[in-house]
DNA sequence: ACCCGTCTGTACCGTTCGGTACACCCCGGA
DNA sequence: TCCGGGGTGTACCGAACGGTACAGACGGGT
């Protein structure tokens, strides 16, 4: 009855969070296609009954997965936006972001992105779902650059450049930066759009015209 | 050698390369853990003998596949650069990609990144083979630049920035925008991405004399 | 006590997977 | 003419897949 496994915490959650979190965690390692239902529940302690009881189907759960992640990053992007000029926020957030992966050791990069990849491309409703998840990471980035921009002065914004711009450079930079530096295991490239981010949000009006070196 | 190009016809070239051509269509639709070898039999016309005779493994046709999208992208950036400036020759590559991925309507992004993105963490020996084809990218880039830096005369090159790190940034520019206009079907991604990486060379000082902002 | 719907565990199903074995066919060299 | 070996096609294998069936175990309502 004991998981051999010991890197799973979460002992005695519900049947449902913890197949949640097992298939998270081995989406991540080898992919959603690679990963056998068996396998997740056995890293789960669960059976196949509540499985299908919970999920349905595989689809399911990869869907419960996706929107998960999504709702999770887009969380993430909003408290670190909260009360913070836009320029800071995204520092916060890029800063939270790059802690993250490189406590997980840069392992599967976004997992979002990684799910795109493996999706046909002749299931469309599934490549909705996924689209979503992006546009909703979107929308809250540009929503945090906006009302971050508001709460510094509006004055500051000579280009007054439309946001969504702005957070759709600032996405395919982390996303790309995601990409190479799980792949390559190197901090780099993650560095590097961070970097490029905060230079793109000042180059566009955002933040205070105080300090910028 | 081995042409990757998902819209030759199936006319009768040699069954070693029908079933790469079908297969780099196959991986690129549905992803490689979802293709199984049947189908990529079946699309090339050929049987499961020449595909052990030919390939010993499914793994084996894999490194083949990568390794020959590797190649072929590095033939597109060396001559890309050759004979012009380098802000000139990333003009040229970024232009190919950008009509290469609109003629194929975004299916399925950069293919090596596509196939990173569904290796095992830890099968070692693919992720080093997948992360060498990311870096023989990076090099060619990187020679691309130098090259067309001193090509255009050292003197304009004010920072004298390492090429390579310029490399890494049109790389991780190029890669987020063939992942978000993919999966988003948008090409506004990628367009971003050229515009950025074509900005970070110029104010990198690469190019004939651009003014700096 | 009884019921009943929610969970949980396990045996089993048909299908498909990657891979092997083997027979066949063509064709050049002796 | 026979031979041999590199392609070529096909039948088959054990294993693993996703999914179903079903039988208990729990627990609140009455």
């Amino acid at each position: 009855m004991a998981p051999i496994d010991s890197s799973t915490p979460d002992a005695e959650l519900p049947a449902r969070d913890r197949i949640l979190s097992a298939a998270v965690r081995l989406f991540a390692d080898d992919g959603m296609a690679a990963t056998g239902i068996s396998a997740i529940l056995e890293a789960s302690g669960t059976g196949k009954g509540q499985f299908y009881h919970y999920f349905g189907s595989k689809q399911g759960l990869i869907d419960e997965v996706l929107a998960g992640h999504a709702r999770a990053e887009v969380d993430r992007i909003r408290t670190s936006f909260e009360g913070r000029t836009a320029l800071d926020g995204l520092r916060v957030w890029l800063a939270d972001l790059h802690d993250r992966e490189t406590r997980a050791g840069f392992r599967g990069g976004c997992p979002i992105a990684a799910i795109a990849a493996e999706a046909p491309e002749d299931d469309l409703e599934f490549r909705d779902r996924i689209a979503l998840a992006f546009d909703a990471q979107l929308e809250a980035l540009a929503d945090g650059l906006e009302a971050g921009a508001r709460a510094d002065g509006g004055e500051a914004r000579s280009g007054s450049n439309d946001p969504l711009a702005l957070a759709m450079r600032i996405l395919l930079l982390v996303q790309g930066g995601l990409l190479l530096s799980s792949t390559l295991k190197e901090p780099a490239f993650l560095e590097e759009a961070s970097r490029a981010s905060i230079e793109a949000a000042a180059a566009a009006g955002y933040g205070s015209v105080t300090h910028r070196p």
